[in-house]
DNA sequence: GCCAACGTTGGC
DNA sequence: GCCAACGTTGGC
C-alpha cells in the first residue's frame, strides 16, 4: 500500500510558502479536477501519509518540501459553489464527483530537489513524474522517497 | 508565451 | 462507441 505521494502545485497559485503561512500550516488540497488524480485522492491517500510538495509550471521546478495528510478524503466544497472557478454543475451532493484532503507542512527543504536533478538519477527513471507528466497527484515508492529525501539534505 | 501531450466532450 | 475538436497541463 502506498504511503508516499507527490502533489503538484503552481507556486503562482499556491506555493509551499503559502502553506507555511496558513494557520497550523495546514491547508485544504482542493480543486483537483482530473479523474485519475481524484481516484488516488479519494481511495488511496490516507491519514498520516507523506507528501512531496512539488512546484510545477514555474522557473524553479521540483520538490520543495514535505507535508503530511492530516485529513482523509472528503467532498471538495468548491464543486457546489457557483461562484467558484472549480464549480461543477454536474456534481451531485448525494454523490460528489470531486474530493479533497487536508495537508500540514512538515518540512521545507533548505534547497529544493529540482526536476533537472531527478532526471539525472537513473533510479528515478520510473517515477510517475517522468512517465506521466500531467498527473497532479501521484504515488511515490519508498525507494524514490528515500532517494529524494537524501538529495534534499 | 509556446507547443506537445493527453484528458474530456459531444456529435454522429 | 468512435473520434475529431477542444481545453488544460507543464516543461522549456
Amino acid at each position: 500500500m502506498t504511503q508516499y505521494w507527490l502533489f503538484k502545485s503552481e507556486p503562482d497559485c499556491f506555493s509551499i510558502d503559502d502553506l507555511a503561512q496558513q494557520s497550523a500550516q495546514t491547508a485544504r488540497w482542493d480543486g483537483v479536477r482530473n479523474f485519475q488524480a481524484r481516484n488516488f485522492l479519494r481511495d488511496n491517500v490516507t491519514l498520516g501519509n507523506w507528501v512531496f510538495f512539488y512546484h510545477s509550471r514555474c522557473k524553479a521546478i521540483g520538490v520543495v518540501g514535505i507535508a503530511e495528510v492530516t485529513r482523509a478524503a472528503y467532498p471538495d466544497p468548491q464543486q457546489f459553489d457557483p461562484q467558484s472557478p472549480y464549480f461543477d454543475p454536474k456534481s451531485d451532493s448525494d454523490n460528489p464527483r470531486w474530493f479533497c484532503v487536508d495537508i500540514t507542512l512538515k518540512r521545507k527543504f533548505s534547497h529544493m530537489v529540482s526536476l533537472e536533478q531527478i532526471k539525472q538519477i537513473q533510479a528515478l527513471d520510473d517515477m510517475m513524474l517522468r512517465k506521466q507528466g500531467r498527473l497532479s497527484i501521484q504515488p511515490v515508492s519508498v525507494h524514490e522517497w528515500q532517494i529524494i529525501n537524501q538529495l534534499a539534505t
